[in-house]
DNA sequence: ATGACTTCAAACGTCTGATGTCTAGCTTTT
DNA sequence: AAAAGCTAGACATCAGACGTTTGAAGTCAT
């Protein structure tokens, strides 16, 4: 059969951090050293590590040597926001369809638990919007308004997800889709009225102002797509 | 400053795809050509390409050439799966939380479109868990069970997502919990009222049956982790 | 003794070139 | 025409060399 010795030594350094005989953090033998004992030559286990740098499992620091990283899900589930972008247009809608599911749900827990700093946050992301001037600092304070959302729901794991769903990419067309269509201060108001739930600390209502801000985007999406798209 | 050329390397390859200046299933000059046209070594291309390959936004088929992948979410979305499996203790309750949102979603989504060849699928699936004479085997078909009511949501995204977050070892594990606390007629019944739902194509119900499955687990790991884990 | 500067060994980054192995496609044979 | 064998091209792996960066030990003036 074939000999996948790349893929081998990817399985390897893996499994010793799945079985916890690498820990966070801890620093891995040099890439010599490692050639050697997984009988190996060190362009083999470089691809390896590169790799596992690629799926955020391992932090390779020029000159000093290999780490293992923190392991967070905020890096773990960092490759989401990635691969969204790179979806066809075809799964648009479907991205959009799971942050409907997710966002609703991420903003009722915030709204149990957020904080007074959290609100302020997120008061002055709203005042950083509505005084943005250009198309670039509008989504940059909107992305960085519903990151501070999901961040307060108390889950890193969600807010990652929720993070990655929502990519960059397709959160500028949906504010062009914004502007072209006029709805600025329409969509505005919707965020002023997540904050308003959030501030009132009631899950019901936060979540109903997620799904109605989530759903804007979405029927945008579905006019564009079903028109031009196919 | 430094001069991370792999990394650079990546991103370029990156963005030919996402500027669709390189299709899904298009085959990608040999690395020969490649590193010429980068000015860089046929070393620093393949660390490149072996990064794209981790993220499945490349495949190398030996002897023939790379090509870039259907690129499609069950691909680029693997990679939560594989991220699950190594998020800490710490973190598995959060996991189990995102499937209490996700799962009763795509239950209800399901539960509107699902056919009838589906519905047998997941009646064979629910025979077989129920003489099922090994743990690895009652794993091997719920996770059948519920990878199958994923995808009759008709949202790939979707269940490319919630089957990267029902990772195995979390699946592996709330079964032991299930078999230790003699729960297993209740959860194989639990199992059945979710199916009964679909079948019936009641929307509401089966979001109802699948959130109270998801909770008997989030319970049974809240109890785990509350005690030992710390 | 303290702080800043210098030196140096270790480790990663990159390149070069050679050899092994596999695949697809063509050629030959039947 | 179908099956067996052959070959060019492409990836897999290796070995060795050299450049760069980093952290820390060592040095020296204050």
């Amino acid at each position: 059969m074939a000999a996948p010795l790349t893929e081998a030594a990817i399985q390897q350094v893996r499994q010793l951090v799945v079985d916890g005989e690498l820990v966070s953090g801890q620093r891995l033998p040099p890439e010599a050293e490692l050639a050697e004992s997984l009988g190996m030559s060190r362009s083999t286990v470089r691809e390896a590590v590169r790799a596992l740098v690629t799926l955020r499992v391992l932090d390779v620091k020029r000159g000093d040597g290999t780490y293992v990283t923190s392991l967070r899900p905020e890096l773990l589930l960092a490759g989401i926001g990635a691969a969204a972008d790179l979806l066809q247009n075809e799964f648009t809608l479907e991205l959009v369809q799971v942050r409907r599911i997710l966002e609703p749900a991420a903003t009722a827990m915030a709204a149990r638990q957020i904080t007074d700093a959290e609100l302020s946050d997120l008061e002055a992301c709203l005042h950083q919007m509505s005084v943005a001037s250009s198309h670039e600092e509008l989504v940059e304070y909107d992305e960085q308004f519903h990151h501070i959302v999901a961040t307060a729901a108390g889950n890193a794991t969600l807010a990652s997800m929720l993070t990655g769903v929502s990519s960059r990419t397709t959160r500028g067309r949906a504010w062009r889709g914004v502007i072209e269509t006029s709805a600025t201060a329409r969509t505005m108001a919707q965020h002023a009225e997540i904050l308003a739930a959030l501030r009132a600390r009631d899950p019901k209502l936060a979540e109903a102002a997620a799904l109605m801000h989530v759903s804007t985007t979405e029927a945008w999406f579905r006019t564009v797509l079903g028109a031009a798209g196919r």
